[in-house]
DNA sequence: TCTGGGGTCCTAGGACCC
DNA sequence: TCTGGGGTCCTAGGACCC
């Protein structure tokens, strides 16, 4: 006996193009690329020219010279995203945030107030059009999996319900690049074994989807394939993870160069750590050399943090031992994410905030300046406003 | 294909503790 | 003194998603 199709997994449609085409009505029905070197998002019209998510932007200007390509403004696509979930949690208090353009929502608890799963999705994308200007692609089916597969294959500007007697029928044909978590390294494995549906991977054992994939993926795709998804709608997920990257390009870098988009790097991070109020634990130093091969070094903190200076000290240090590899190889991306996340209020204030041991404020105000000029103090200073940082929060071998 | 920027989850070895 | 099992944390790497 299954249940009824009451998730629903909306999603909205090239969205980071559909709000420049709804911002500058000259874009209008015509190919629009956001991001210059590669592609961030291309409209429908740029998609038809086989433009893709992903693309590098030489290629992409190749296929479709007549596109226009407008840099990114995320302010702009995430006012539209809080506008779009302000409509999603008018619908219903269960929603599950998945990423800046795509929720689950839960809608089994409204039928009395609100109708069927498939009457609130309809409404949902008449006032997502009406009130926010974009269009917006709904699934809804009995499980998140198979609403996330129906808003997929319903698009663009669709509606595709599943209904529970009809999951197979609608599954088992579909490519096994639909299952969500195939990519190109699963699908190439699947396909050496001549498995190219759903379906096929359905029938083969779970042991044996396991062997070839790995135990969690093998066993959680296999899962998937014979229609099992048990995972409920979440509201209480929070971000484990954030984190900022810069890609360099090829020409050589400078010790201090780096440095300075370390520095900026970390200053931006730590700025939104503090205003989500939380702190964390771990710190990864992301690196990618000359030749595109990546790299990651990695801290834990004895105690979480949110100040820049700690966080700063802490990346430093990483890039520092990170220097003979990349004055060998050269370095093409650097980028930090910030792990172990909790919440600000969870640590301790009376916790050390003030080592006398090295490292203080001015130390580092000092070397700003002297590396960056009198400009950058001023920053420099906003970036350390807080005083609260020392060496006691580092790991204990440093 | 000469390659962004933001994330999630899993694997695996070694350290360390009980 | 030697051996063992179980659990957690740390670090590094990899696949995948939008």
């Amino acid at each position: 006996m299954r249940g009824e199709a009451t998730v629903l997994h909306a999603d909205l449609d090239a969205f980071y193009a559909s709000v420049e085409q709804r911002d500058a009505p000259a874009l209008q029905a015509r190919p629009v690329i956001v991001g210059g070197g590669v592609v961030l998002a291309a409209s429908y019209e740029a998609k038809a020219r086989g433009v893709r998510t992903a693309m590098g932007g030489r290629q992409a200007r190749d296929l479709c010279p007549d596109a226009v390509v407008v840099p990114p403004r995320m302010d702009a696509y995430s006012a539209a995203s809080r506008d779009v979930f302000a409509i999603f949690r008018d619908t219903t208090p269960l929603v599950e945030g998945l990423s800046i353009d795509e929720a689950f929502l839960e809608v089994g608890g409204l039928r009395r107030i609100a109708g069927t799963p498939e009457q609130v999705a309809a409404r949902l994308r008449e006032r997502v059009r009406a009130e926010v200007g974009l269009a917006i692609s709904v699934g809804v089916a009995r499980t998140k999996f198979l609403a996330k597969v129906a808003s997929a294959v319903s698009k663009p500007d669709g509606l595709l319900v599943v209904e529970p007697d009809r999951e197979e029928e609608f599954l088992l044909p579909l490519p096994v690049e639909r299952l969500w978590g195939v990519g190109a390294v699963t699908a190439e494995k699947l396909h050496r074994l001549g498995i190219h549906t759903v379906g096929q991977l359905a029938e083969l054992e779970a042991a044996t989807a396991e062997r070839l994939l790995g135990r969690a993926t093998g066993a959680h795709l296999h899962a998937l394939a014979r229609l099992r998804d048990p995972r409920p709608v979440d509201t209480t997920r929070r971000r484990g993870s954030i984190g900022s990257q810069r890609a360099l390009g090829n020409r050589p870098r400078s010790v201090d160069e780096l440095d300075l988009i370390l520095t900026q790097i970390m200053d931006r991070l730590a700025r939104r750590l503090r205003d989500k109020e939380r702190v964390c634990r771990t710190l990864v130093l992301r690196l990618r050399y000359g030749d595109y091969a990546k790299a990651t070094r990695s801290r834990s903190l004895r105690i979480a943090t949110d100040r820049t200076a700690v966080l700063l000290a802490v990346a430093r240090g990483l890039l520092a031992a990170s220097q003979p590899e990349i004055a060998q190889r050269g370095i093409t991306l650097i980028g930090v994410s910030l792990s172990q996340l909790a919440r600000a209020d969870s640590v301790p204030p009376e916790l050390p905030i003030d080592g006398d041991d090295g490292l203080r404020l001015d130390t580092v105000l000092d070397a700003v300046r002297d590396r960056f000029g009198t400009a950058s103090v001023g920053r420099a200073a906003q970036l350390g406003r807080d005083p609260g940082w020392s060496t006691p929060l580092l790991p204990e071998h440093e």
